[in-house]
DNA sequence: GAAAAACATTTTATGTTTAAAATATTCACA
DNA sequence: TGTGAATATTTTAAACATAAAATGTTTTTC
């Protein structure tokens, strides 16, 4: 009786904590299985190349736009801050994978693009890393794969909505 | 007929390369997402509770364990390294909002556990925490959370299978 | 055309995170 | 027992990340 009435006098918010917590579970396990990924390619990366993965990041970027990219252009596609991109350029640089170049009528930005040296390593790296997500995403099914990525646009979308 | 004799030949590779890469897409587009939650969420954090996530998630594992957790069991949950929890630990117990006590039978380990206050600062920033997620990940439908359960628990299987 | 605004990047200061070394304690077992 | 392996934690050094200030360049505007 107790127990009967508490549920009907709590439905609208007992509703709404269900839902509120369902949304917290969702996360918890939506962030484990990211970090599980993420700490998986970076091992592997550390301990097969030598890198870290925010330098192999910056090197993907660059080697999917051979046109090279600006600075700002980095930072924008990492979703990092300028001086962070800064950073990994000059040890980058350093190594002679990336190269810095002023832009022609532009004397404020740099066009950075892979050296042949950077393009043959990332090239290396690329497939390995390829294939290290192939085993991590790899064995869902096709229907699981669509539905993933249905529902990450919806809630990329949900959050874009309310970052501003 | 350029193209329908190089389909043919390439089928296993053009299906393979397309899996694989297939899951790096997901993966970009998993990693974008979480990113893009978690940002929200740190940024709130900081904004109106002056906390970083870090500290949240400890104390999160501190209200969920009433009897407290040694510093070994907070760094294997919060799946971050050992030195890390202890330099967190240090600051929130220099703020009061933590206890450290030695472990009767065990001198190594500490039992860790949230002071009165601790517990009373942390109930108003997880209504808060539990709200903002509901505006991230609480529009999607029934159906799209349990795919997104069910998809992330099958990728949480297949990568802890790799690991060792 | 000069002052002001906007832009692209680097520098600086501070803080986070990790891996690895160091410290201290407990356990196993011959 | 007492020696070595295992455990729990802290410290250290290096990479990474951010915000804010500084620098130099371009564009706007009046």
């Amino acid at each position: 009786m107790d127990s009967a009435s508490d549920q009907a006098g709590l439905d609208h918010e007992s509703r709404l904590e269900h839902g509120d917590h369902q949304a917290v579970r969702l996360w918890l396990r939506l962030l484990t299985c990211t970090n599980l990924v993420e700490r998986h390619l970076r091992d592997r990366l550390r301990k097969e190349f030598d890198i870290t993965l925010p330098r192999f990041d910056f090197m993907a970027q660059l080697a999917r736009e051979p046109k090279g990219l600006t600075m700002g252009d980095l930072s924008q596609r990492m979703m990092v801050s300028g001086g962070n991109v800064s950073g990994i350029a000059v040890q980058l640089e350093g190594e002679g994978l990336i190269s810095r170049e002023p832009v022609p009528g532009n004397r404020r930005a740099f066009c950075v693009t892979l050296t042949r040296a950077g393009q043959k390593r990332f090239a290396e790296m690329a497939e390995a890393h390829e294939a290290w997500l192939a085993e991590c995403l790899g064995n869902l099914s096709g229907t699981e794969t669509e539905q993933m990525m249905s529902v990450l646009k919806h809630i990329k979308h949900d959050v874009s909505r309310i970052e501003p």
